[in-house]
Formats: C-alpha cells, structure tokens, sequence
DNA sequence: AACAAGCGGAAGAACATCTTCCGGTTGTCG
DNA sequence: CGACAACCGGAAGATGTTCTTCCGCTTGTT
C-alpha cells in the first residue's frame, strides 16, 4: 500500500524543509515565486527540490494539502471545545494563524484554477468547507449570526481579510489580521436591533 | 505656466484611452501588467504608449494620481452632504466602486514603495488620508464608531476587504465588496452594549 | 567497507517583456 | 485644398528571468 520506498533520513528532513520553506515563500510572494528561492530558503540546492518535486504543481499541491489537513483538525477539535456563536468566533480566530489565513489567501487564485484536476485536493478542499459550513451553521440557527453570508462567502471574505500585505512586516500582519477579523467578528453579529437591511 | 505643447486631437485621445485601459488591467492584473496588453486593451500599439508614457513608472503614476483626484473629490463632495457616522458609512461605500477600491487595492504595494519618491504621489496621498481621516473623526467625536482603529488602519483594512478575487468576474467581486463593506462597518459602530474588548 | 541514494549548483534552454525605430497615415492650419 | 508636422502601428532585436537537466562528489545504510 504504502508507495513510498522509505526515504533516507537525509532525503526525509529536506523534503519537510522544502515544504516549510515554500509555504513561508508562498504565504509571503504568492505561488509564483522561484523555485531556486524556495531551495535557497530552505538550505538545499535546486537539484534537491527538483527530484523531490518534479515540478512547480507538485510542490504547491503538497504544501495546500497540508494546510487543509491543518486547518480541518483544528475545526474538529474546536467543534468538540465550544459550538455555536462561540465556536464560530474561535474559529475564525484561528484563521488569523499565518500557516492558515495568509498562507490560504495567497493560495486561493491558484487553488480555484487547480482544484478541480486534482482529486485529493478536491477533496479536502470539500472536506474543509464542509467543516466551516456546519460552524456557520450552528452559529446561525442559535440566531446569533446574521444569515445573509454563507460559509463560502465567509471563507472568500476572511481569505481577503488575513491577506499578506508585502510592504508590511511579517508582524504587523499578523496583528493587522487579529484585530480586522475582530471587527468582522463583530459585523457578524446579528444584534437585537434592526436586523432588516434593504 | 502649461507645459503640455497641446496634443493632437487624436493623440489626446488615445491617451485617455490609455489611462482608461491601464487603470481596468492594473485593477485586475496588478501593476505589472505587460505594456503591450494595456497597449492593445486601449486599442492602440505599443509605440504610441511608450510616446505618451516613456516608462511604466510615468504610466502607473499618473493611473494613480488620477484615482487620489477622484477619492479626493468624491470625500469633499461627502463631507458637504452628511457628516458624522453617516458620513463615514456613505464614504465608505463609495471605496466599494472598482475605481477606487480594488483600484487601490491593487496598487497598494507599488503605492508604498514608490510615494515616497515622487513629491505629487506623496502629496495626493497625503490629501487623501486626511480627507479620510477627518471623517473617520467625526463619527468618532460622535460616539457612533470604535475607537481602536485609525484612518490609516481603516483604509488599509477597507482596501483588503475590496481587492479583487481575480478567479471570480468583475461583477461578482463588485457586488461582493459592497457586501463584506456592509459587514465592515456593522463592525465599526459603537455599540450602545460591552464596548470594551480583552 | 562498499554501494546505493542523495546532494549542489553551473549551464544552457526556454520564455516573457521591454524598448526602439521607421515607413506609412492623419489631423491641422494657412 | 494642400503641405507638413505630428502621430501611429507593430516587427524585431535586446534584455532579463526562471526552468530544468546533468554529473562529479558526498553521505547514510547495511
């Protein structure tokens, strides 16, 4: 079953350095960056990248796929912490996490050109809208979350809102994103008064 | 006093058209967009855009310039119209329309490295946030608004929020961004409840 | 110790974009 | 209307960037 031919230990800690480093390289200058910056940054020469990923789609492809597995643990864990309103807020939260929210806005033109010719990622890209949408959900049937944006919407909206600003540093996005998604937080609230918008 | 030695009628045209069409492309593309295609975008060929603009630096310069004129005018005209809380929800919208939000989204980076270096970008620049900001001001003042976000904050914030998802067509972004603005500012507004935050 | 697996990075192919230039066209003005 | 200066289009060569391969050397593994 397992097609890996088990690598050598060397072999092993570059391919993780590899993806480390492209998904930092991608989260800060988008998927198009050059694959020698990405071998640079992680402290190997081109060739080694190139025998571990045969081209430019398979690297990219891993390094989505990881941050989906993340991002689809941490739904499910926080699913079991808190639900409802409560849960919504803490998830979106963690899409301000850099490995999350920035890494996925940088992805997200690419992933919506690339997803559908490739089953995995299809999948977990379904998989983890699924978790987001069931959240939304809950949140909304307390009625405590305005009903006029759906999951999607709100992953499109959030992609935007933790998107990398290049003049800025690593820092400052971090925080700009923490406390932008706050107020988002708080736009979503459906409050006691004047709910009815035209 | 006027430095322009008077184009031709035609010249003068093709001009605008230039601007018009680098302007679009720059919203959707970035500001990298190839010379050639804001050439044929405009209906005209490359040497007549590099007669009117001898660098891309000139060529985006002036896109921008001519963006701060408008957001410029268009919070001037606001200001007399209504001012405090409305004010701020009116002009905020109005950094919904394509022209200038995801105009200005789009050149946010290359606004920041370049408005230094050029005297007319920094003043326009300038211009613009104050004129903002004074707004930003006033529904504060008024109570209506958080106050743990500035003018220069919000603009960047309102900029994420309307910059264009290129893998979805220009209507869908437009009426996206007005969207996700309503949120935005549902955000902002000072709740009468628990205005203090962690 | 022996060998298969892995490594680095130079080099040249492949590609994209810039920028110039000139033969031909078109407004403008007397 | 006619002449001329201004303007136009777009092919082509220059420039720069990124991809991808390949091979002599190094390093885990048994």
């Amino acid at each position: 079953m397992d097609t890996t031919p088990r690598l050598r230990a060397d072999a092993r800690r570059n391919r993780e350095r590899l993806l480390a480093a492209a998904a930092e390289l991608i989260t800060e200058r988008g998927p198009d960056v050059p694959m020698e910056e990405i071998a640079q940054h992680a402290g190997v020469g081109v060739g080694t990248l190139y025998r571990r990923f045969p081209d430019r789609h398979t690297l990219v492809r891993d390094v989505a796929a990881e941050m989906f597995r993340r991002g689809i643990a941490i739904a499910e864990s926080e699913e079991e912490a808190a639900s409802g309103w409560e849960g919504l807020v803490r998830l979106v939260h963690y899409c301000g996490e850099p490995e999350l929210g920035a890494l996925s806005a940088a992805l997200r033109p690419w992933l919506a050109e690339h997803r559908d010719r490739d089953p995995e990622l299809s999948g977990l890209t379904k998989t983890w809208l699924a978790r987001f949408e069931a959240a939304v959900r809950l949140a909304q049937d307390e009625g405590a979350m305005r009903t006029d944006v759906t999951g999607a919407d709100l992953l499109r909206f959030i992609s935007l809102v933790t998107c990398r600003m290049p003049e800025l540093p690593a820092a400052a996005n971090h925080e700009a994103s923490a406390r932008y998604l706050g107020i988002v937080i708080d736009g979503l609230r459906r409050r006691p008064l004047s709910e009815a918008r035209p």
